[in-house]
RNA sequence: GUGGGUGUAGCUCAGUCGGUAGAGCACCAGGUUGUGGCCCUGGUUGUCGAGGGUUCAAUCCCCUUCACUCACCCCA
């Protein structure tokens, strides 16, 4: 056997890159006007980054890191999500000093040791935003409206937008307690993993997937009524922004969050297409991290995209690839050669032209400009390099008309681009 | 990490109650001595995932293994 591709990590190939890039230039274009700069960090960190922002004990840095020692016998880790680098080389570079407010935007690889299923895979893609130094319900609105607008814009429905508030390290604490005092009423009723967990990760339970759980968790405390009284205000303006800008959200209560460093508004685009791996965008509001991690303590929210889940909902509407515009056909050598520089002088200017190479018959090259779906095709062969006039025929309609092969290329220059 | 499913041509799959394989699509050529799409004719392509066992004989039965895939888990 040749070698294959590493398991969970996929070529992308013609034929779906084209969607790739058209998702890829619409975040540039939706975040741009939102006036969020791109910013990109390398694949690769020290772990102890991940560890510190993501959390010691969250399943990602527990077992699902690509990490190992350079050969200096440093620790270094394939970045398994994209925020904390961006905090990293935020507080590195002393953005802050340079604006008091940072909107930040990646897109770029990102690695998981999962098992991989439809939807979840070992190096899969994330666009993600970011922004830095504001704590007002205000950017939380907008930070939903851009995300609610590039969904708009790359023509994906069928996804619902669920926001809830985890509370702060003020309020937490207390709903905490409330929650695992209510489990540890229902232990008997829960599956084996909440009873293992419900101690170190109470919440967790709220979003587990058995009928047993859900059904025991059916009227427990909610973490909207232990809010203090800031993050009650606060997530009531969110809501108050949300509906002024029309952006249409359900409250979800029992939504969590894998990651450590969460606080306040918290969000999730799900979709019922995907089977288990139901979210298509997740984020929230990260107050704590920017300090956490020795930068100055700044407010933060950011979301991430699932490139790949994107990818997967477009499904069979995938973006066409760009077709020639003209194929030159040409018969004999010397033919060969006038077309070749034709051909060149066109793509210089910036038209997609192609031509056959492989000295095929007029019949197979016509077949190839037809498989192309390039618009026109140019005939040129012994008969038109001695009459002065080319053939161009028109692909869709199969009309066809002369051209001069005097100032050919100006002369299909004016006709294509015009 | 756990469980299920599937591995046969480039793709989607059929098949042999054990006698070393086929269809459609794709690709190539011809039907038109220089004109695509539709149609017709012909052609190319396989270590039947890998290793071992049973057998005169294995793609088929048995064992092992690998890969892919779906789900649990986790998450974007």
């Amino acid at each position: 056997m040749s070698i294959a591709a590493v398991k969970g990590m996929n070529d992308i190939l013609p034929g779906e890159v084209e969607t790739w890039q058209f998702l890829e230039a619409t975040a540039h274009e939706v975040f741009g006007a939102y006036g969020f700069s791109e910013i990109r960090t390398p694949a690769v960190e020290k772990t102890e980054l991940f560890s510190r922002s993501i959390g010691e004990t969250t399943d990602i840095v527990e077992k699902e890191m690509y990490t190992f020692d350079d050969k200096g016998g440093t620790s270094l880790t394939l970045r398994p999500e994209g925020t904390a680098p961006v905090m990293r080389s935020f507080i590195q570079h002393r953005l802050h000093n340079l604006d008091p407010v940072s909107k930040l935007y990646y897109m770029g690889p990102m690695f998981r040791y999962e098992r991989p299923q439809k939807g979840r895979y070992r190096q899969f893609h994330q666009i993600g935003a970011e922004v830095l130094g504001v704590e007002d319900a205000k950017i939380d609105a907008q930070v939903l409206a851009m995300l609610y607008q590039y969904f708009c814009r790359i023509d994906i429905e069928a996804v619902s937008l669920q926001v809830n508030s985890l509370g702060c390290p003020v309020c937490r604490p207390n709903y905490r307690k409330s929650l695992i005092g209510y489990l540890e009423a229902r232990l008997e009723k829960l599956c084996p993993d909440c009873r293992r967990r419900y101690q170190n990760n109470p919440l967790r339970v709220l979003d587990c997937k058995s009928a047993g759980c859900k059904a025991a968790i059916a009227d427990a405390p909610s973490v909207v009524e232990h809010l203090c009284a800031d993050c009650d205000q606060h997530f009531e303006q969110v809501q108050r922004y949300l509906r002024t800008l029309d952006i249409p959200f359900v409250i979800n209560v029992r939504m969590v969050r894998g990651l450590d460093y969460y606080v306040r508004t918290t969000f999730e685009l799900v979709t019922d297409r995907l089977g288990s791996q139901n979210a298509v965008a997740a984020g929230g509001r990260y107050d704590g991290l920017v300090e956490s991690l020795g930068g100055p303590p700044l407010p933060g929210i950011g979301f991430a995209i699932g490139v790949e889940r994107l990818v997967l909902m477009k499904g069979e509407q995938r973006v066409a690839p760009a077709t020639p515009q003209l194929f030159i056909a040409a018969l004999g050598d010397e033919a060969a050669d006038r077309a070749f520089v034709l051909m060149s002088a066109l793509q210089r200017a910036g038209v997609r032209a192609e031509m056959d190479y492989l000295g095929k018959s007029l019949k197979a090259q016509m077949r190839r400009a037809n498989k192309l779906h390039a618009a026109y095709t140019l005939i040129l062969g012994e008969e038109e390099l001695a009459s002065g006039k080319a053939q161009l025929k028109n692909m869709s309609d199969g009309s066809q008309s002369q051209v001069d092969l005097v100032g050919l290329a100006d002369i299909l220059l004016q006709r294509l681009q015009g």
